[in-house]
DNA sequence: CGTTTTGCTTTGGCAGTCGAAGTATCAAAC
DNA sequence: GTTTGATACTTCGACTGCCAAAGCAAAACG
């Protein structure tokens, strides 16, 4: 066994966050466990896939962002938006999918200052070819559930999206008041 | 700048199903908008909150993985395991924390091949300031719901979870509950 | 012993990312 | 019509993330 001299302890008090939390309940807790079950393996799975597709995990991710516009073309304001990086990293997303003919910048007519990124076809062939990241391993065992399972899972996916989604507009959690300082900085 | 449209997404109809797109029924479909939703949100606040703590991401998982441990100390090769990253990645952000004192080396007395990666005073302050990813913005909805709501999605997500990670992947990181007591450890 | 294996680090190289500065364009006010 | 200020995007520079392959010890095997 190991046994490195570490007497820190991670004294799991309880959790102090806004006038309600007095203790995590187990029941959080298992539920905060399967999310992250959840995202790690999609994570990791989706590195592979895009592997697999010569591509990096970001070139595939904005491909499909595309993709999945009605005309296959979108702002790069937009993508960054739905990609949640900044419009700087898109350009550069972008320049690579260019150089590789997976997809095209055409600009727009009514405002000369907007570029639409469209969606090649030799693109849209990988985003077609490509199962999407999730899907593969998780639409066999979905398929196999009972109905009412199916319905309730939704139901219950959806809450917690809601849930996500609803802080992330408001996006001022308590932490903005101040830093959390790690120290000397070594940049 | 933060926006996320509350129409992530949803526009998405056909594509990226592949050639077989008419035999994958609408609900799952819809589950897997939800789940996209999900890790969209999570993703992308965890990319706030690492910021606030002047980290990457990765650095800061990497010191929440460590810290979840019972020790607050682990071999390279577990961490990388657990982070789904390669061990010279793991060794490249753990040159970066130690920089910052946030993490030490220990080599192991018994196999002197080993090195354990341990979290500092200063680490464990971090870690224990920086709430939870998923736990701050989650737990306030969670903890409103029903019983049986409760109930339900657990097992719903445990469901989702079991579906995805037939891998054998390590599944508990970091959530043992955030704990924003401060006070400075005492070794 | 010597050989192989294991655990980690180093090296080299490419990709992702951002902030800040730059460019062009539109839009509204003058 | 010109000025002024926003907007949309790109460029630039500097960093981090990540990996494969090579390197180096120490341990384990025979």
């Amino acid at each position: 066994m190991r046994q490195i001299n570490s007497d820190i302890e991670v004294s799991r008090t309880d959790m102090q966050l806004g006038p309600m939390t007095s203790s995590i309940p187990d029941r959080t807790d298992a539920s905060l466990i399967a999310l992250r079950r959840i995202m790690r393996a999609t994570e990791i799975y989706a590195r592979d896939l895009a592997h697999q597709a010569h591509l990096t995990p970001s070139q595939l991710r904005l491909l499909q962002v595309v993709a999945d516009e009605t005309d296959s073309a979108a702002k790069p304001t937009d993508i960054a938006g739905q990609m949640g990086v900044s419009q700087a990293t898109v350009t550069a997303l972008v320049d690579k999918l260019t150089a590789r003919g997976l997809v095209q910048r055409r600009p727009s007519q009514r405002d000369r200052r907007q570029t639409y990124v469209c969606v090649t076809e030799t693109g849209q062939g990988i985003v077609d070819n490509i199962p999407d990241a999730l899907q593969q391993r998780y639409v066999r065992a979905f398929t196999a559930l009972e109905d009412w399972e199916q319905a309730q899972l939704i139901a219950s996916l959806e809450r917690v999206a809601a849930m996500l989604d609803a802080d992330a507009i408001d996006a001022s959690p308590i932490l903005t008041s101040g830093d959390i300082s790690p120290g000397p900085r070594t940049k």
